[in-house]
DNA sequence: GTGAAAGCGCTAACAC
DNA sequence: GTGTTAGCGCTTTCAC
């Protein structure tokens, strides 16, 4: 039974009033009368129970975050950077994990809506139209996703692409292939548009293999496509297919990166447990969650939709080169 | 600005606490009466604030998960466990990720505890007398870790263990080395013993090359040892260290299976795309949690000592055979 | 600077 | 079977 703010008002000698301000508001009472107030809370092991506060004032210190699939290396560490950022803020938060189900998610986020003041969502499959339906009924955030008048935090995912490219082109690339990810997701369509200006700028080939599951099956799933292609590099979609890749080019005795070069985009920690280890551009993906955390308590405070608009965050991805394009391609290869 | 109970009271021309029971013990109303509100609330988009209804149940619906570190790849599958299953009971779930701070945790937990009906630990390193602690403040589950009088569901480590020494045995080893983990971890404890037991019973030499972190770079950090042991075959404390071993060993040209054979524990997703892949013994993480939940509302239920005491799960694992035991031990060998 | 009173949205007694 | 009343723990007027 834990203590109430009555229990605390009584031993301090004052009312429950005093204790609320005593607490929220320090300078609005009396030296003296603050102390008393907070050695007895003290005493009692005193905490505000969040949700009376919330009933009264709105706000429940509380904010959700909502992913397509923990399974997915990337999303843990998102995660994790919000936790962080949420905790230094002594918010607490509600996770849900839709299990890549659209409509699971309809549901989660409505019921977490009632709960907290806002939410941070990892939407990559969601249309535009639902998610500003959301954004129009509580506070939301969004992570790697861009909607009209949605706060969100973006990864420069064009910018990654370029690097890749230009990275290859400068081993001596000349036909890339490109092993896509999941066709309705907002950032393989802004991969795709980074790679194809890439490509055009250095003047490479550039050959599509297809749309494969986001995972190390999908990518096992495209290697023997990409060799068909006769391509000395190939760049996939994510990690996890480029991982896939080296699996089964390894299986077919392809040499990574002597006959074939290799390159994948997140920068999970797995990629530099590889063999040969991943050459890959590195998102900043605990960083988004941070920011994801101070935009959305930005917009709190101040839900202006000046502010909105000022405080998108892009961030930009690290080319982390590995043994996966150490090498030139051989010349005698097509 | 959501719809209130008196919205819908108003709407369907009854009273509040009609509304409140139409939708909580619809039985106890006239179905028509039940029809008419629930049509309202329909109409209305009604949703109960959960936090007015748990001021006064006593019940907030909500549940708190504790883990250790979200990038240890086995705390997101008991994450997404705990997840799905709290979902289909309609209970929101709080994530804390303490980092792998004892101190951090025990705050994160004090300040959860205001707002959930109970928490779920996955506490590798906090002192028996802490769980216990907080077990008497709150409802807890534990993870992987056994307190007296504290509902928990763990894995049989031991079990697991023997496993891992039965097959290598099998495969003709006869002298093996253990890599260890974090010493305080109760799992640490518990594997050990089951592998001295197995080892026993088997009448091999096991060889105990030390203590490491539970990570990739740990597992690189004692490969030499491992190596210097003269053992035909390692066992690693979990599978990233376990990969770590495989990364070094391959560096410095030593052949697994081939001269040395390689076994984890855990089974999380990265051990079926090393080179070569990992035999490992697979724990069911996530149905850990999903059963961690399920206690935990069955504690909620009925705080009855002996239906704590009767409801522990003990998980068993299961020997997944890769490559990395694929080929008996060379006789030249010592 | 502090206390009394009202009320956030909801449910649980208690009447009827 | 339904309405009225009271109150969960807290903050916030409004007096003083």
């Amino acid at each position: 039974m834990p203590a109430t703010i009555r229990d605390v008002a009584r031993l301090a000698g004052v009312s429950p009033s005093t204790v609320s301000r005593a607490l929220s508001l320090p300078d609005v009472v009396n030296p003296a009368t603050r102390a008393r107030v907070r050695a007895a809370a003290e005493q009692l092991g005193y905490e505000p129970n969040r949700a009376a506060r919330g009933l009264i004032t709105g706000r429940t210190g509380n904010i959700g975050l909502v992913v397509p699939d923990l399974a997915n290396p990337f999303f843990p560490s998102v995660v994790k950077g919000v936790q962080a950022r949420a905790r230094l803020h002594d918010v607490a938060v509600f996770l849900a994990d839709t299990d890549e189900d659209a409509a699971a998610e309809a549901g989660l986020v409505r019921a977490l809506a009632k709960q907290v003041d806002g939410l941070i969502l990892c939407s990559p499959r969601a249309t535009e139209e639902e998610l500003a339906a959301v954004a129009r009924e509580t506070n939301v955030v969004l992570v790697n996703r861009l909607v009209e008048g949605v706060p969100a935090v973006t990864f420069d995912n064009e910018g990654g692409m370029r690097q890749a490219i230009a990275h290859l082109v400068a081993l001596g690339h000349r036909r890339i292939a490109w092993v896509g990810g999941p066709k309705a997701s907002w950032s393989s369509a802004h991969r795709i548009i980074g790679l194809y200006a890439a490509a055009r700028d250095h003047g490479v080939k550039l050959v599509d293999v297809g749309d494969f599951a986001p995972t190390y099956e999908g990518g096992m799933a495209a290697a023997d496509q990409v060799v068909a292609t006769g391509a000395t590099a190939v760049v996939a979609y994510n990690d996890l297919i480029a991982i896939g890749l080296l699996a089964r080019l390894h299986t077919r005795g392809i040499s990574v990166p002597g006959d074939l070069s290799v390159v994948g985009i997140d920068g999970i920690a797995m990629a530099r447990m590889s063999r040969p280890a991943l050459t890959t551009v590195r998102l900043p993906k605990q960083k988004a969650g941070e920011i994801a955390v101070e935009l959305l308590l930005a917009v709190l405070d101040d839900p202006d939709p000046d502010t909105i608009i000022a405080t998108r965050g892009k961030l930009h991805g690290e080319l982390i080169v590995r043994d996966s394009t150490g090498v030139a391609p051989d010349p005698a290869r097509p």
